[in-house]
DNA sequence: TTGTTGTGGTGCATTTTTTGCATCGCTATA
DNA sequence: TATAGCGATGCAAAAAATGCACCACAACAA
């Protein structure tokens, strides 16, 4: 809520004591908070913080107004729970489908903080290829699929395409590591594990490999890229992934390096948020789908549609 | 203050049920209104209106917004005022609202008494009838109610309550002038004025009636106590009354008497000053309830708790 | 039936407001 | 005395709100 906001910064200044410091937690510059604070105390007509040389302090009136604020605040927050409640997005099953190179990703995460102002909204996740995501969607099987490879536009809803570029993944201590970028050449030294699920991301590294006339040095062929990542962190071998991640928080993630390919070898394919076409989702699906959409917007700005 | 300001459009909206209307009220376009409400919902994720053919109605989202917006409002007005009053500038607004039976009778000279001393309080008083001051004070509409009548304490914090006695008034040259003191059944022989408004008055008189098995020849019915006094002027009739005189300044008084029932004839109803449960009133309507109270504990120090 | 009136909603150009940069004057501290 | 940090301010750019001219729809009257 955005007056709310607003009356909020003044609740920052208190509490931190600083315009300027204030400001720069806030992620807006000094000048226009300062400039926020002046207007305000010009409209009551009487100042709300005292100046001393090394920031700002509430004065009796900003108690006053603070007190008011918090309570708003609060009363406001209080209101928009209702809200939430009789509209259903508090309650609620979400299924969502998506391939296995997707699926361990960032959803873990996302969901995990949706359902922490969400905990009535129950979530299965399958493990699908991308067509059965797909044809769960058409008998309703699933909400919401995430899907790593073509979707028919007429037969389908697509909420976002998000374009990616396939990485390298090795332990930090593999020779590669080195490099900001690798060719697909370098792959040819080391042992490879390469998917065998009819996934987007399989089709993708034979596409290149045929394209280029290469064969990879495919030690391991899994399903699962749980294991092909694992694996990685007992022989120095290459597996290949999207660059989706959750910032770091998996244990695994400190034990791996991932690494994008040179600009001649790279390897892209479009990831789609779908929903089966012309069907109204249940408010609880539906606003995770927005979660979804909007997490991915804001982690590939350049790259989404 | 601005986004209080931009809040309370929707507080008209809600009153006035149609956006263009309230948009020309408010002077701004209906455009900018209406972009505000959507805004709005978009922001609550969840509609605030329902759209009807001839205009805009609150929903429950929409209700329990309104709410919070309307008590937003008075507690800011409470601490502007707070700040303003700690800045030594004596003003504010009070808003009451009142029976026409009592609206008439002492409040005028308190307030230009109190005006005396604060002469930058202003005033607003509301002729409203009981279950109508009631929810004045509710949604924050009014400040102080002053309600003849029964009043449930659990939801309003009542102030003080004055024990009253129904008088008759009539002529100076009235026959019944002579007694001290009069009986129901007196008013039985002359033409009575009753109201008809919805008033504690009425209903006391009524109930008065019923319980003895009387009709009184009432051949004046009216809503405004102005008009039933002033009708004892011309013809002699008897009206009803409190006794909430204001010293006998108002010419009326001159020409008017007022007397009491006998004792097994009292009629007798309860006089509450209240505010709304839990808030806390701005200074200046705080002040000034005390004033009244005060006041009536002068004229009635027996009849007050 | 048809035309009229009133409702909320929307694309686009304009106006108003807000924001950010560069800078000032001031005070405490080293 | 020099420096660093603070809030305040003039001015230009960016962002937001606004107003106009419409649209689609429903109700009502002729």
């Amino acid at each position: 809520m955005k007056h709310l906001t607003h009356l909020n910064y003044i609740n920052v200044v208190a509490k931190i004591g600083s315009i300027r410091q204030a400001a720069e937690q806030l992620n807006i510059t000094s000048t226009a908070l300062n400039r926020r604070i002046l207007a305000l105390e010009d409209e009551l007509g009487h100042p709300i913080f005292e100046r001393l040389p090394q920031g700002v302090r509430l004065n009796v009136a900003g108690e006053l107004l603070i007190q008011h604020i918090r309570a708003s605040m609060a009363d406001l927050s209080k209101v928009t729970s209702q809200i939430a409640d009789l509209s259903g997005v508090r309650r609620g099953h979400v299924t969502i489908a998506g391939g296995g190179e997707i699926i361990g990703t960032f959803l873990p995460s996302l969901i995990a903080s949706y359902r922490r102002s969400h905990d009535g909204v129950s979530f299965e996740i399958l493990r699908r290829a991308a067509d059965e995501c797909l044809s769960a969607l058409q008998d309703f099987t699933c909400d919401i699929g995430i899907v790593f490879g073509p979707v028919a536009p007429s037969d389908y809803q697509i909420l976002a395409t998000i374009q990616l570029d396939v990485q390298a993944m090795f332990h930090h201590s593999h020779p590669l590591a080195s490099k900001a970028e690798i060719r697909l050449a370098d792959c040819l030294d080391y042992p490879v594990t390469l998917p065998t699920d009819n996934s987007g991301l399989r089709d993708i590294l034979y596409h290149a490999q045929a394209k280029r006339g290469l064969t990879l040095p495919h030690i391991i062929s899994s399903d699962s890229y749980e294991f092909m990542s694992h694996y990685c962190l007992h022989e120095n071998a290459i597996t290949f992934c999207l660059p989706l991640q959750e910032g770091g928080e998996r244990p695994l993630d400190r034990e791996l390096a991932t690494r994008p390919f040179v600009r001649r070898d790279r390897m892209t394919g479009l990831l789609h948020i779908v929903q089966a076409k012309g069907r109204v989702l249940p408010v609880a699906a539906a606003k995770f789908a927005e979660e979804i959409v909007q997490y991915l917007s804001h982690s590939f700005p350049d790259d989404i549609t």
